[in-house]
DNA sequence: AGACGTACCTGACCGC
DNA sequence: TGCGGTCAGGTACGTC
């Protein structure tokens, strides 16, 4: 499932598209998340220039002007080819010149594919509201301390909202809550100032960790062979319901907030 | 406004 | 084996 650390790995496994020219694309008649109309004609003939990430919007900008998003939704993955066979839940293709070819396949819909003018990116409808990125020196204590200050909802809630810091998704804030020793079900309110230290640099740390194992599959997954990072084998709250806490031995737990399951250790986790 | 529920969608998995 | 039910989860949107 790709979450920011994936999208980031597969914006880094994918510089070698700079300097390469468009000469065709293909757009499947499927419905995307976002119903685009886009005159994706525009692009042929003009070069990428570079790949950029906001949240887990994967930004692909143009020698034309023009930048294309991507948001791979749940089961979007994006695989850099030689050649293409249009298989089944191929949604967009880039065709280059030099025989290699950009595919996004995502068998659920969730994600999508736009395009839009560069200068527009700004204020573009989506990207207006989102919050920090959780490595961005912005995402700190005095800025979640104000912003939880009149949350009332748990905690793990809060913190998958992107206006309040983007791209930390069930998997992480999970992770990072274990690591904090903060029970998912707090109010955000309640939360103590040593509390909010504590879960910054927990989700600091979980999405750096992720990154980290992440990039290790990158080779294997622009080659369209593999689909994810390595992070999965690291979790150690995430899916463990029923086993024992590493920590302390207690059975871990599993709820369900907000329609999303949370798990926790109630030992560890206060 | 904030909090919460639900729709979107397919594939994997499980029990019968 | 096959069939139906449930779950996975990011995001937009509707409702109170």
């Amino acid at each position: 499932m790709p979450e920011l650390p994936e999208v980031e790995t597969i914006k880094n496994g994918l510089q070698s598209l700079i300097g390469k020219k468009v000469s065709n694309y293909f757009r499947s008649h499927f419905k995307l998340r976002v119903q685009n109309v886009q005159d994706y004609q525009s692009l042929k003939g003009s070069k990428v220039t570079s790949l950029r990430r906001r949240a887990r919007y994967l930004i692909i900008d143009f020698d034309c002007n023009l930048s294309l998003i991507i948001h791979l939704g749940m089961s979007g993955r994006l695989v850099l080819k030689r050649q293409a066979e249009i298989i089944k839940h191929d949604h967009f293709i880039l065709y280059f010149n030099d025989g290699f070819c950009l595919i996004f396949n995502d068998p659920r819909r969730f994600g999508f594919v736009d395009l839009i003018k560069s200068k527009n990116l700004n204020c573009y409808k989506i990207f207006a509201k989102l919050g920090p990125e959780p490595l961005d020196p912005e995402f700190n204590f005095r800025y979640l301390a104000a912003k939880l200050k009149n949350k009332k909802s748990n905690i793990k809630n809060v913190m998958m909202d992107n206006e309040i810091v983007v791209g930390v998704g069930n998997i992480y804030i999970n992770e990072s809550l274990f690591l904090a020793k903060i029970l998912p079900t707090t109010n955000a309110n309640c939360l103590k100032l040593a509390q909010i230290k504590a879960l910054i640099s927990a989700i600091k740390i979980t999405i750096k960790a992720a990154i980290k194992s992440g990039g290790s599959s990158i080779n294997d997954y622009v080659d369209a062979k593999g689909d994810q990072g390595s992070f999965q084998n690291n979790f150690k709250i995430y899916g463990k319901n029923g086993k024992k806490c590493l920590i302390c031995n207690q059975i871990i737990t599993k709820i369900v907030q907000n329609g999303r399951s949370s798990f926790y250790c109630k030992e560890c986790q206060k």
